[in-house]
DNA sequence: CACAATTCAATTGCCCACAACTAAATGGCG
DNA sequence: CGCCATTTAGTTGTGGGCAATTGAATTGTG
């Protein structure tokens, strides 16, 4: 596999690539964070409490574990996050009775209520990006696969660490 | 323009769809991001910081000014990160003498030594994504293309609070 | 039952992003 | 020349993301 490189030539040129791809996804997600933050100000919260609140929108309650996983987060980001919209009046936070290590996350009726003022949102952010339906799913499809895969090596990378 | 909306049924799918695209993004630049910390684990470096070294390597040495203008970041996130760099030997940074309001970024010879290993790194990223180079252009193309528009409208948002 | 391994949330510490503000230097303009 | 608006970095404060650690609860196993 890595045996010494089957074309060394254009390494310079990858050293460019990287750097315009790179570049641009991040921008990408900058520009796209930025877009939202202009959006949900009228909603007093950011773009990654946005993404929390979709969730609990769709599920109406769910522990932390599970929220992490939806979302790819940590407690270490979670924890602080939820603390911030639970003072917001939007979630309460309950230790599970049923097990004690799980933290439950519910809805209050202030953070139900928040739903139907997000109902605009999406229709804002669409329009921002000039892109029809079509292509954002496109590109959102894409993304994914790109997630999957980076995801994939990191694992085989672990697994080398044997 | 944004009379009441042209369509109303779909406007709950807007937000499905809203929660899967924002997610997608997020996730996707997480994931990026995460598999550029294992390969830069090496150099020492962070994602951010090989962004500005990047640069760098293209340019030599320039104003933080146009650092910033390149990658899209202020003085409040740059400023900080330049120093790490200078703590870790890669940069120097010194007031210019036609403009003292001026810093200009030059790489050490340590930084510009750290380029070597650092053309490694694209094609261990390259194919931790199982994407060709041809698919990494497209994507990369259509973030640009997306990352217009959006600062675009951001543009006629800030341009319409007159 | 008792003890060890695992699971879960929270905390700590570091870095990045960005808004708002400060301070210093520059350039124009009366 | 003297003053003022502008430009440029830096600082401060808030929020996120993540690795590493902690502590409590649970599960598994002898």
């Amino acid at each position: 596999m890595t045996t010494s490189a089957p074309q060394d030539a254009p390494q310079e040129d990858y050293l460019l690539l990287d750097q315009q791809i790179c570049f641009s996804l991040h921008a990408a997600s900058r520009a796209f964070t930025s877009a939202y933050r202009v959006v949900l100000k009228d909603l007093g919260i950011t773009y990654p409490q946005y993404l929390v609140m979709l969730v609990l929108w769709e599920q109406g309650e769910l522990p932390v574990k599970k929220l992490g996983e939806r979302l790819r987060l940590d407690s270490g980001t979670l924890s602080p996050l939820l603390k911030r919209l639970e003072a917001a009046g939007l979630v309460r936070r309950e230790r599970s009775a049923r097990d004690e290590r799980s933290v439950e996350v519910r809805l209050t009726g202030e953070g139900t209520a928040l739903r139907e003022r997000a109902l605009a949102v999406p229709r804002r952010i669409v329009s921002a990006t000039s892109f029809d339906v079509d292509e954002i799913r496109d590109l959102r499809d894409r993304l994914n696969v790109l997630t999957a895969a980076l995801d994939e090596a990191a694992l085989d990378e672990a697994a080398l660490e044997d």
